[in-house]
DNA sequence: CGGGTGCTTGAGCTGTATCAACGTCTGTGG
DNA sequence: CCACAGACGTTGATACAGCTCAAGCACCCG
C-alpha cells in the first residue's frame, strides 16, 4: 500500500520512514539478516539467566510476562511481526521478565555491538529505534489504562481490537479477521482476568454478534460496535 | 556518593553512565539548560493540542494519565526528578495522554530539533536516552504487573516502595522516607482503585506498622514486611 | 483406549465498588 | 472575627463483578 523497502517484511514496513537512503537501507537490512526458527515454548528472554540478547520478531507470536510466585503470570505484551523483542536486555544487566515464543517465530538477533554500531553509523536509524520503543512505551501505557479502568468486557473487545490493528498494519491480516494462537488462558493472563470468566466474557461479545474467537481464529463481526464498547482510538498505535 | 557530574542534578546523576567525555558533558548540559518553573495543575503534555515539546524534569512531581469518558482517569506512571517527560510526543504527531505537574515543577525543554542534533553529535547519549526509554517501558511493565495480578494492599505497599526507591536514586530522600504531594485520590487513579478503598488499604498498612502516610509524608516503617508483602524487587529500577 | 489440554457451565463466595454521610482543615469574603 | 464553601479524609451499609472450586465435555495424540 505503501512505499516500503521490498523485502525487509513487517520490520522494514514498521520502519519504513527511517530508511530515506541506501546507505541506511543497507543498515536496516542487517538487522533482519541471519534468520533463525524458534520453536514455540522456548524462551527467547530469561530473566533467570545472565546473557541477553534482543531479536527483531519478523514472523510469529511471542508474549512478555511475568511469572509470579504464587504460580500465576501476567503477560503485559504481546509481540507480533516487526516489533522488537526484549531490546531493553540490551541496555541494563539483568532484566525481570520473560518472553516466550507463543508459535513457532523467525527471527534475527540483534546484539549490543551491532545495535551500537548502527547509532554510530546512522542516527536516523537511531530514532527508529527510538521511535520503536516509543511505541511499546504506549501499549504498555494502554494496558495500563485497559486494566486499571475498564471492566471485563471493554478490556477484551479493546485487546482483541488492538491485536488486529497491529497485525492489520504490518500486512499479517485483513481488518476484521486474524489468526489467534492464543489459548484462553494466555488472553485471561494478559486481561489480569481468570480463564474462567473470560470464557463467559467471549460468550457475551460472540452472543452480541460483536467477536468470535473460535478455531484460533478471530473474527470482528461488527467493529463500530466494539470500537464503541471499548473506547478504542487507534492513535496510540502510531501507525505510519 | 558516585562519582557523576556535579550541577546536573537529578538528571545527569541518572545518566551519568553515558557521559564520559568532556564532549558528552557539555551536550547533556545542553540538555539541562533554559530551565524554567511551571506551576503545579499545568499540563505538561496535552493529547488534545497538536504542538508537542518534551521536558526533561528536574524538581517536582508530574504524571502521565488518561482521561476516560466517564470522568475517570487512570494515571498511569508518576513522573519525578531526572526523568524524561513527554519524549513520545516529539517522536509522533498525536498522543492520547496527558501530563499534569503535581507540584509546582522545574523543567528544561527538549524539542525535537534538539533530540535529532543530540543523536548525530554522540551515539553515547542517544544511547542514554534509549536506556531512559527501556527504563521507562521497564516501569510500564511493572504497573501492569501490579494491577492486573496483586491484591489492593500488596499493590499499594508495592507503588510505595517503588516511589520511595525512585527518589532515593537521585538523591531526593532517605531510603525509607519521602514526602508526597499525591492526595488519596491521585494515588488510588494510578493503582486502579477507588479513593474510598485506598482509604481503607492505608489504615490496615498503618495498623500493621509497615507504611505511614500523614501530612504528605510516606514512611516506610517496615521495609522488610513490605518488600515482602509486595513482592518487590528492584531490578526493574535499573539503578546504576 | 486412556490421558492430557483446552473449553464450558454451575454454585457460592469475596474483594472492591457504590452511595451516602460526616469530620476536619484551609482559604475567602462579609 | 465569624460564616461559609470546597477539598480531602474517614467510616458505614449494601451491591455486584469477578473469583474459586468443581465438574463435565470435546478434542487430539500416543
Amino acid at each position: 500500500m505503501k512505499d516500503y523497502p521490498e523485502g525487509l517484511g513487517a520490520f522494514g514496513r514498521k520502519l519504513h520512514k527511517f530508511v530515506p537512503t541506501m546507505a541506511e537501507r543497507v543498515l536496516l537490512t542487517e538487522f533482519s539478516s541471519r534468520r533463525r526458527r524458534i520453536e514455540a515454548g522456548e524462551e527467547l528472554v530469561d530473566g533467570d539467566r545472565p546473557v541477553q540478547q534482543a531479536y527483531v520478531l519478523h514472523e510469529g507470536w511471542a508474549c512478555s510476562y511475568r511469572q509470579m510466585s504464587d504460580g500465576s503470570r501476567q503477560i503485559f505484551d504481546f509481540r507480533l511481526p516487526g516489533d522488537f523483542v526484549g531490546l531493553m536486555g540490551l541496555m541494563v544487566d539483568g532484566v525481570n521478565y520473560n518472553v516466550v515464543a507463543l508459535t513457532d517465530v523467525v527471527v534475527s538477533e540483534v546484539n549490543a555491538s551491532k545495535l551500537v554500531s548502527t547509532f554510530r553509523q546512522s542516527p536516523m536509524l537511531a530514532e527508529g529505534v527510538l521511535w520503536s520503543l516509543s511505541g511499546d512505551n504506549a501499549i504498555l501505557a494502554e494496558h495500563i489504562v485497559n486494566i486499571g479502568r475498564r471492566g471485563a468486557l471493554e478490556r477484551t473487545a479493546h485487546l482483541m481490537i488492538e491485536i488486529g490493528y497491529r497485525l492489520n498494519r504490518v500486512g499479517f491480516a485483513p481488518a476484521d479477521r486474524y489468526e489467534c494462537p492464543l489459548t484462553q488462558k494466555d488472553l485471561a493472563e494478559a486481561l489480569g482476568i481468570t480463564h474462567v470468566h473470560l470464557n463467559r466474557v467471549l460468550r457475551q461479545l460472540r452472543e452480541e454478534e460483536m467477536l468470535s474467537f473460535n478455531d484460533h481464529i478471530v473474527t470482528l463481526h461488527d467493529m463500530p460496535a466494539l470500537t464503541r464498547l471499548a473506547e478504542f482510538e487507534p492513535a496510540y498505535l502510531n501507525n505510519r
